[in-house]
DNA sequence: AAAGCGATCCGCT
DNA sequence: GCGGATCGCTTTA
């Protein structure tokens, strides 16, 4: 556990510990912090839901159907930033895991923010309440600042202006899983994991194709 | 060269 | 609870 004293360095997660499965990255990253840093300030928010997506046996991921420029930081090495765009408004963030060729991530969907509360809240005047500011994969991004430069950074490294840290762990006890959201296919696997009780998880909400009727 | 659709959010009912 | 906004990536002709 992290002393008072300890430079932020001391908390930075390594490469190593996220070079695993999706699966299991996933719920090693809930607790975790991920902070940014830009010319207006530093935001800092604790992850307490995410999402865990492979590869070429994974048809809700981005990569099932091989690799393109778009998808490519996900064949690259863990522990680097996979931004993308969605909707037209949008940006959704994920950690690279399993190993340099192997493609995997976990969406970062919500969390609670830590520091930098002012710069969040301006960033998000539309949240309803702190708890709101990060709800949500593309809300997250926003409180972050997060846009399609941030693509591809090492979140490992010190001096990235995106940087993932340790957290306080969470207890298994705590972690709960269900479907992903969103998604219209593989309904069956849960591979959505967050913190009971969080007031940052999202609102569950089933894939287009997945509430056709009959 | 063109069209469809998406790992979503927000405002209105 | 529901639908519109909005545009780049991918697939298809």
């Amino acid at each position: 556990m992290s002393v008072a004293g300890d430079p932020p360095q001391s908390r930075q997660l390594d490469r190593a510990a996220l070079a695993v499965d999706p699966i299991d990255a996933a719920k090693l990253l809930l607790g975790c912090e991920l902070e940014s840093t830009t010319p207006s300030g530093t935001v800092r928010v604790r992850l307490a839901e995410v999402e865990a997506y492979r590869g070429g046996d994974d048809p809700a991921s981005h990569c099932y159907r091989g690799r393109t420029p778009r998808n490519e930081v996900m064949f690259g090495p863990a522990g680097h930033l996979y931004v993308y765009f969605v909707y037209g408004m949008h940006f959704c963030a994920n950690v690279v895991s399993l190993t340099d060729g192997v493609p995997g991530a976990v969406l970062l969907r919500g969390g609670e923010v830590v520091e930098g509360l002012d710069l969040a809240r301006s960033r998000r005047p539309a949240a309803r309440s702190d708890a709101d500011l990060a709800k949500g994969p593309a809300k997250l991004t926003g409180v972050l600042g997060l846009e399609r430069g941030h693509n591809g950074v090492d979140l490992t490294d010190p001096d990235s202006p995106v940087r993932l840290l340790a957290g306080d762990p969470v207890p298994p006890s705590a972690i709960r899983t269900g479907p992903r959201v969103g998604v219209a296919v593989a309904m069956d696997v849960p591979w959505r994991f967050w913190v009971d009780g969080s007031p940052a998880v999202s609102t569950y909400r089933r894939g287009g194709k997945a509430t056709r009727r009959r």
